[in-house]
DNA sequence: TATAGTAGCGAATACGTATTCACAGTTGAA
DNA sequence: TTCAACTGTGAATACGTATTCGCTACTATA
């Protein structure tokens, strides 16, 4: 006589194939085959199923599905995360919402990972060797990382967005061409006139700004100028504050190449300080092009790194290690980034006779 | 006489609760107990099969766990993506920042779900429906949303980030108390002497629009003042225009509050355009205390909404749901917020007689 | 007409875990 | 001494799906 629906908990249960089976008049492995296109059903008996799946509203249940068949259609996303957290960079927030893009068409959803020290054991735990992710994005730009190794070791399928230096070719990645992109921005401010090229760097340790520093290298040297480079971390402050000792010091630079339009944002707000005037007194550009180059400086140069296409490029490479291992050769897959000139570097050409 | 090492694909086994109990000569559901913590194990009993598994590093799976316990351990958030993609706006970092700490400590771990018109639908489907998640945290704002009403037909735990407008108190939600810390941040411009104070808000249809723009009017009808309010969208460029419009027409306001610091800089840029000085002839405000506001206009005065407390209010609320349904009416959590001054409005207070 | 081939389908099983049930052995109180 | 309670355990089962294995009919070929 008891009533069962106050329980209120339990009764959240859902709708089974067998639930369908019994109600199709078939058996459940039918309603099996129906869900996974096999096309050995009869398309009548296929079609009587799918209509009642539609009238009860029938889903699948995810986690018996990803027992059964060892793959969960979930990517994992890592996010190195700067301490002091996320600053105003949108990074983040582009790549993500991206990936979210390059995903939607497909049988895979996003699943978040953030790591600082704490956590980072708890990603690869938690969500790896517990089978919950097929497979990894890294973001990544240290020069070292142990959880590459590791991620070798199980042969779990990885993508790494960046460059994961130590791993030369032993490793799938995708990135942009940095030197030359670095190359072409520090050319293009030479080009404008500007002499004394002063290098904002993120932390020496991280590759993309090795990477970046060695194309603004080159392009200083084939031009027969000097190179000095400064060095901050990832924040703001520490940018401003870099950025004030470089333009205040000895043989001060009339042009900085940042190497993020966050760092740009400490470079303009020190020359503000400093009554410089931008791109007068001093040339300016950066890297992301995000929409903050806008209104920066008037306007900021920046490389556009096609973060889009990035993304697109990683994902589907990660979708076909996931699904068939090509057994291939771990290749290093380059975007092509692109110059977006805006008024920090347009000064007026001073004459430079060809 | 076949190899089985050469498929490279399937061998990535991992080993199981059966491989361990065969080792510790136990039965696999002794195994399991211990995992468990059940504590009806004999505590040597215990210690050794815990030896045994540290020793062969396993792990349980995650997915046979969700299937059988019918709890994943997954949390989704879903968030409304602004089209035109996110802006340089860092609430969205800032918040799954913050979320990933506070879930951290926890069995549950993030899965991410960005809205748009296109994955709105499958979002619920994919993720909701097919048991993949245990639970949801909803950034919400708009005024009407019909998940909200699936959401609770289905009695799935969820938890509003928001004002979920229509679902007054049939939803659980957290949010900060909108009207007052807009009155609080309108009343801060009049007694530092502005006196025609407009409002730039972003889309009307959207709760928070509504709430700051409440308690802007009481605090300006309260004081004697007469409102202006100027409606734009959530990016730059339509900010910019709007405080463009709004300072250059009849009866210009002498202060701004705006909804965001996303729109204030938008207000900053029009102010610059136009000449004038921040905070001597416009003062500005607004709400998010991001880092941005160290750098706007010298000093951004801004409504710190108290993001970590916000969020970790809402995990634990939302865990709370999940594991024991607390049958408890559904209410409103309020985080106070804080006005953090600086600069912007930090104009010579005007002699203004008691 | 006999046989091979094939389409369609149900029974059974496996995936790795959590949980229920029963049972043996021990303890403790009557 | 007797029986009840308790402790620690293994066998069995369930979770919802995908998949393998045969079996039945039916068609095509000879």
């Amino acid at each position: 006589m008891e009533r069962t629906a106050h329980r209120g908990n339990k009764t959240r249960q859902g709708i089974t194939q067998r639930d369908i089976a019994r109600l199709a008049k078939v058996s459940q492995s039918t309603v099996s085959r129906v869900l996974t296109g096999d096309e050995t059903v009869d398309s009548e008996t296929a079609a009587s199923i799918r209509s009642i799946m539609a009238q009860h509203n029938y889903r699948p249940d995810g986690n018996a599905r990803a027992l059964r068949s060892s793959r969960s259609g979930l990517i994992g996303l890592v996010v190195k995360r700067p301490q002091g957290g996320f600053q105003d960079d949108p990074f983040f927030a582009m790549l993500t919402s991206e990936i979210i893009d390059a995903l939607a068409g497909s049988n895979y959803t996003l699943c978040l990972e953030l790591a600082s020290e704490s956590t980072q054991r708890s990603i690869y735990d938690e969500m790896l060797r517990s089978r919950r992710v097929d497979g990894l994005l890294l973001v990544e730009s240290a020069a070292q990382d142990e959880r590459i190794g590791l991620l070798q070791r199980d042969r779990f399928p990885f993508v790494v967005i960046g460059n994961p230096a130590g791993e030369g070719g032993t490793v799938w990645s995708v990135d942009n061409d940095n030197p030359a992109a670095a190359a072409e921005a520090t050319s293009h401010l030479i080009a404008r006139g500007y002499r004394r090229i002063g290098f904002l760097a993120g932390p020496l340790g991280i590759t993309v700004s090795q990477d970046r520093l060695r194309g603004y290298r080159e392009a200083v040297e084939a031009a027969g100028l000097s190179s000095s480079v400064w060095e901050c971390e990832f924040n703001l402050e520490s940018a401003r504050k870099a950025a004030t000792e470089m333009l205040t010091g000895p043989d001060r630079p009339d042009a900085v190449l940042a190497l993020d339009d966050l760092l740009a944002t400490g470079v303009e707000l020190a020359a503000r300080d400093l009554g410089l005037s931008i791109p007068d007194e001093l040339g300016l550009a950066s890297f992301n092009d995000s929409k903050r180059c806008e209104i920066i400086a008037g306007g900021l140069t920046s490389v556009n790194l096609n973060i889009p296409k990035l993304v697109k490029a990683a994902c589907s490479l990660l979708m076909s290690l996931i699904e068939g291992s090509p057994d291939q050769a771990p290749t290093r897959i380059i975007v092509p980034a692109q110059l977006h000139v805006r008024a920090s570097s347009e000064r007026q050409i001073q004459a430079v006779p060809a």
